[in-house]
RNA sequence: GGAGCGUUGGCAGAGUGGUAAUGCAGCGGAUUGCUAAUCCGUGACCGUGUUAUAGCGGUCCACAGGUUCGAGUCCUGUACGCUCCGCCA
């Protein structure tokens, strides 16, 4: 969420902020029931005030009766504005929270995807000298998963993978996360059960109904649980209504947990295959940092990501995504897509995001500065270290070979026992 | 699943229904003069006010209700934690 005084000092910019990201502009209804809750709350402090003495009075004074009875009246006209005042401010917090983070100034305007922006390209997709297969034949021929038994088993939208290929998954993920660790990030293995509360902080969802998560979030039926779609939103929650010391910072973490997602609006879309699943494994950076680091934090973000890319021997383009397409909560978005050969394009792998201090708000995280002793909100980003499942399609289709067999990269192979491919013909 | 105990500032920790001690840490300042010591100040949030401070007022003792003129304190519910029992590995 926004600071509500900055929305005061600042209308136009939030405006402008609604109808970039196309969300209704609910700022003049803001200003008008802020101004009203202010009002209210003079009105009642003012009383409370002169209540607070009178019952100071009482203990010593010999008129308590009197005293008593306007103490009594007082409270109940309190206690009337209060109903009011408590009343506008909910209706001012829902809208407060269906407001839009503001994007950078430098970010591509427009209304969806078609309006993001290639800023880089990097390796050149290779040329094959024989028809390169699609990810689900290459899956097919080596054995590697079992569609039919877990569409029976478990439903649609989910994949075992076997043999060789689950072990690269294991490796890739394994890479990554050593990586990370090796660059100063704090590893935790996340739970993906939690509460709808730390789904809300995360700030991907409008409004502070927590119903609406309802189509996109598995509820635990019978619980007050949740699945998590991503450990981004437990990392974002550890250290809520926490003050941290500024010399704690930044906190760099790499998250890892199984990821689960509804899919509920994406019927029909990549149906086959390990694109767009209910379940898939996901290894996550995520960064607490001063809000005037938070820029740098993000270059190096993205940086590490691009490395990854390039240890696994893809070619991929970095995207500048559009106002419309980087999603509620965020200040700025880079999306990393690597190249798929079987679909002649680049398809999304990680992306980038700087939040500022808007799930910060959510989740009350604050630190406090060592010049001046003031309280501030941390800024957040959060960053794809590697989305398991869905990097096997590149791989697997980049690094195929005429039998079906797939070599593996070299930074991989050491976590593959010394193997320089998997499947083929053998198997 | 059952029972008991607990939750007070960054941490520790007092608090017979009359409006939150104290210690430590951190930060700021003063002083002495040298591997540091001593002293003083310093909670968060909201409103008001200010160029910015200050000031003034209100709220906050896990959370939500209730009793009361008045609740950290009494009552009810919820969450979380600890201990024990049961169950399972």
């Amino acid at each position: 969420m926004l600071d509500i005084k900055f929305i005061r000092e600042n209308p136009d910019i939030v405006k402008h902020a609604c109808q970039v990201k196309n969300y209704p502009d609910v700022v003049d209804d803001i200003l008008n029931l802020d101004k009203r809750v202010r009002e209210l709350k003079t009105i009642t402090q003012t009383k409370t005030a002169e209540k607070n003495k009178i019952s100071k009075e009482i203990p010593t004074a010999t008129n308590k009766a009197d005293l008593i009875a306007k103490s009594k009246a007082i409270s109940e006209e309190i206690a009337n504005e209060m109903a009011e005042l408590a009343d506008k401010e909910n209706v001012l917090n829902d809208l407060l929270h269906s407001v839009p983070q503001i994007p950078t100034p430098d970010a591509p305007i427009g209304p969806d995807e078609s309006a993001n922006v290639e800023i880089r390209r990097i390796g050149t997709p290779r040329t094959f000298d024989f028809t390169p297969r699609p990810q689900w034949d290459l899956l097919d021929m080596n054995g590697w998963w079992m569609p039919e038994q877990i569409a029976k088993t478990c439903g649609t939208r989910l994949y075992a993978l076997c043999g060789e290929l689950a072990e690269l998954e294991l490796a890739v993920q394994t890479y990554v996360i050593k990586k990370m660790i090796a660059k100063g990030f704090k590893f935790v293995a996340c739970p993906s059960i939690t509460k709808p509360q730390v789904i809300f902080n995360a700030g991907h969802f409008t409004g502070s109904d927590l119903s609406v998560m309802n189509d996109d979030v598995f509820m635990l039926e019978g619980t007050d649980r949740c699945l998590a779609g991503t450990s981004e939103i437990i990392l974002n929650s550890l250290y809520s209504d926490e003050i941290l010391s500024e010399n704690v910072l930044p906190m760099k973490f790499v998250g890892f947990s199984p990821c689960f997602r509804k899919e509920a609006g994406s019927a029909g879309r990549d149906t086959r295959g390990l694109i767009r699943v209910h379940q898939f494994n996901k290894v996550e950076q995520f960064i607490f940092c001063k809000p005037e680091d938070s820029e740098k934090m993000h270059e190096m973000l993205l940086n590490d990501l691009c490395e990854t890319m390039e240890d696994l021997e893809l070619p991929y383009r970095v995207i500048a995504n559009s106002t419309g397409d980087m999603g509620f909560n965020k200040v700025k978005m880079n999306d990393v897509e690597a190249w798929v050969p079987s679909e002649n394009a680049y398809r999304e792998l990680g992306s980038c995001s700087t939040i500022g201090q808007f799930q910060a708000r959510r989740t009350n995280t604050r630190y406090r500065k060592n010049a001046t002793n003031e309280v501030d909100f941390v800024a957040t980003l959060n960053n794809t270290g590697i989305a398991a499942g869905r990097a096997l399609v590149p791989l697997m289709e980049n690094h195929q070979n005429a039998d079906g067999s797939v070599n593996i990269p070299k930074k991989l192979q050491p976590l593959m026992d010394g193997r320089i491919k998997i499947g083929g013909k053998h198997q």
